[in-house]
DNA sequence: ATGGATGCAAACCATTTGCAGTGTA
DNA sequence: TACACTGCAAATGGTTTGCATCCAT
């Protein structure tokens, strides 16, 4: 479950540099909960973090959990498990197939492939339970957000006003 | 986006069966909810679903689209994209990996795998949009879970009282 | 000192539940 | 007719926000 000691001091060291370069403080707070969430291998959502921060640092709150745990996805420090921030969706395809899903408008779309129907898990997962469904995820920009994006840019180069380079 | 009328039908008629024989009844607003599903191919929640249905439907409750969205589920005719039912959860490793996900207690495990990294996306999915990463999910029983089943079901063989054969 | 960060409480949004009335089998 | 199903309204649970205060830089 939890992670070897090095290997927490390495993530540590990397989260203070990258709070540093983004001139995000460094309170105890904030560095609490990312050592919760760095050192175990379980994924433990909001409330849990909370409840295991709030034995070091009694008076943290809930609402700062959150802020930091999504201020820290969204910098890279970590991940969230499945789709996050959004309702459950509904699929009336049941054949076997993937998904591609934009990481923008969160569009989702099917696919198939024949490919990927046929992975086996490797060796290593026998231990951990048994495999009854493998599912693929494909995460990026669909076209019509990259398309959006690339007008933005377009017209940011094309005024040059006050703002930004 | 939308489906074939044939696609349409076959899901339909397969809804029917499924319900007549989990003995439920077809109610209108069950029926509507369930082709609302079935006639498109994007992925809608249950408050687009709700909005759609109400076209036809103008009655309909948003909790009864819920208990059916749900209860269709449970029963095969729908699958729900990204975990359902659960809060986010967060992870701090993040070197390419994907997860084992216990699908009756949620727990998840990391694992590696270097043939799934090397997993190219297929042609097809090119003009949906541009892929950045890709996650394999591998649903089952964790074997924890599994031991616990297990030895419900001898416990139920061994005592042989009243109820179920 | 000062702007970002925190704690508190209240707000929000998706989803669920209890219950009395309704409609399908 | 009987029991599953629905609509309503109120509850719940996770997550977010406004605001006054506080503390790393």
């Amino acid at each position: 479950m939890s992670v070897s000691q090095e290997q927490l001091q390495t993530r540590l060291e990397h989260f203070r540099s990258v709070c540093k370069s983004a001139g995000l403080k460094l309170t105890h707070q904030r560095t609490e909960i990312f050592r919760e969430v760095a050192r175990t291998a379980d994924h433990p959502d909001a409330q849990t973090v909370y409840e295991r921060v709030r034995k070091r640092v009694p008076a943290v709150s809930l609402d700062t959990v959150y802020r930091n745990l999504w201020l820290l996805s969204d910098l890279g420090l970590l991940s969230t498990l499945g789709p996050p921030r959004e309702p459950a969706r509904f699929d009336a395809n049941m054949t076997t197939h993937h998904h591609f899903v934009c990481s923008r408008c969160s569009m989702a779309e099917d696919f198939y492939s024949r490919e990927f129907d046929e992975l086996r898990p490797p060796e290593a997962v026998r231990s951990v339970g048994e495999v009854e469904r493998i599912q693929v995820q494909l995460r990026g920009l669909c076209v019509r957000c990259s398309r959006k994006a690339k007008k933005e840019v377009d017209r940011r180069s094309g005024w040059v006003d006050s703002a930004d380079s």
